[in-house]
DNA sequence: GTTTATGGTCCATTATATGGACCACTCCTC
DNA sequence: GAGGAGTGGTCCATATAATGGACCATAAAC
């Protein structure tokens, strides 16, 4: 009994073996998600994924049946349906930040002006679940709710990362390093590598503008009550409002939001 | 070939054709989440799906690998992921009641002493979303998150139900008479109908108890910016509380919170 | 009236999921 | 400690169910 059981990496197409429809299921789940704003069309669906017309079609038919997704009568669009908030709802009760979280994001950018963010770590990337913005005018729309970026790529993601152990850092960076030399120039394995060690140094991440030049971020990991990162609290503004002496200011904030939430992680063990 | 098909998902029979692998799956998630506090057993998943051993293994282990459940190292048992989680956030944007719905339910349990729950619709059948328990030490435990019901059973699914127009009331009763004969003996389509008459009268429904003797139930529908019912707040409490006076004197504290979420829903249109 | 987008559909082909039978392990009981 | 009964997990010959190239429909643009 051999067995390997493949830890896969970064691009999860090594199926355990006879459910291809499901993958494919899920990956145009999440491409809808992402997309859910204005909805997705069917067209972009299909090139965005690779698959066929209709066999995209036949398997977006099925999600829209099953209710986690709809389809707009008059635009064809698909959008989430009301099965997947349910399943979220259920699924909050095990990874139940929600509300509070929100809460807190809301005082964070009600009281810098800037933009927060809440991520969630999936595996070797980072999601991102929430944006609140602050009054402040000039913002950053960078960064989206669903928006999906390798471990290290943006100031939350470099905070959760930078708080993983370092065979675990190590095994994110060396997954990861096909798709940031393809799609994030600014980025590559050696610079997330000292990233790291300064986030550690300093306590807090740093992201001088590396997604998009002139918006910078900054960030905090929160852990789950056995310690592993799971979470990430950030803010996003433009370069001239995160400098040294600011950044002084914000991070004590950002640390005492993270704090709140580990607290409420620990009270609520499902 | 005569596939018996398991009626266990109650109306989603007709499938437009090619994708049963993925009804399956989805079938598995929403089992996997009604018992997700503890986790579901493979062997429960197969009786109560009908599905093979090995192929609902596949589906399951297909499901893991998307992220959308987890798999207890230890217990072997499933959980909701985090990608369902991260999905339900997304959805959350469209179906978005989540946080202001809880704080409601918070301040009615509180004040009520009582539990208070928040449903959702979800075609013929209603979903438990949250249930937010008051501090009275007598509590029901007959509906709990993720416990889904035919329209018409129980207090929030009866209002939602009541909130429909005639032809669509009849179209429902007639869909889930099966479901009820088989699994709610307390209940008929007669009983239904003039259920809905009198929920109608009074302005909010009543469960004297038909689900668990002794539990009852009051609720009030909450409906969208297009006056389509699709969410219930109710509450539940021994048949002692829930009397004729108290019940004058709850209704109006239901109606209020309902009213505050059909605000909130005409507000945030997306 | 053609062009070029879109969404949607058909159906012969075969790659795909299927499930009966079986194994491995653990925890009982006697 | 042999048998039993409960788990979770796996094989693999079979035929079922998903596949996708080609095609149609509709709408707007030119």
């Amino acid at each position: 009994m051999k067995r390997v059981r493949s830890i896969k990496t970064g691009t999860a197409e090594t199926s355990g073996g006879g459910t291809q429809s499901i993958e494919r299921a899920v990956g145009l789940l999440l491409e809808v998600g992402r997309a859910d704003q204005h909805g997705a069309r069917l067209t972009d669906l299909v090139t965005s994924s690779g698959l066929a017309k209709p066999t995209a079609r036949r398997v977006l038919g099925a999600l829209v049946r099953a209710g986690l997704l709809d389809q707009d009568e008059a635009s064809r669009r698909y959008h989430l349906g009301a099965e997947s908030y349910v399943l979220g709802m259920l699924a909050a009760r095990r990874f139940g930040i929600h509300a509070r979280a929100i809460d807190g994001l809301t005082r964070l950018s009600q009281t810098t002006g800037d933009t927060a963010f809440l991520s969630v770590r999936r595996d070797l990337h980072i999601v991102c679940l929430h944006r609140e913005e602050g009054p402040f005018p000039i913002r950053s729309h960078v960064l989206q709710a669903g928006d999906r970026h390798p471990l290290g790529i943006g100031a939350g993601s470099l905070a959760v990362l930078a708080a993983l152990p370092d065979d675990e850092v190590e095994r994110a960076i060396a997954a990861n390093t096909a798709i940031i030399l393809e799609k994030y120039p600014a980025y590559s394995a050696g610079l997330l590598q000292s990233a790291v060690t300064r986030t550690r140094k300093d306590g807090y991440a740093l992201n001088p503008g590396l997604l998009m030049k002139g918006s910078w971020g900054i960030g905090v990991a929160v852990r789950d009550p056995q310690g592993r990162p799971v979470y990430a609290i950030s803010l996003a503004a433009i370069e001239d409002r995160l400098d040294e002496v600011r950044r002084r200011e914000l991070i004590p904030m950002l640390k005492r939001e993270a704090e709140k939430l580990e607290h409420l992680l620990r009270d609520a063990p499902a």
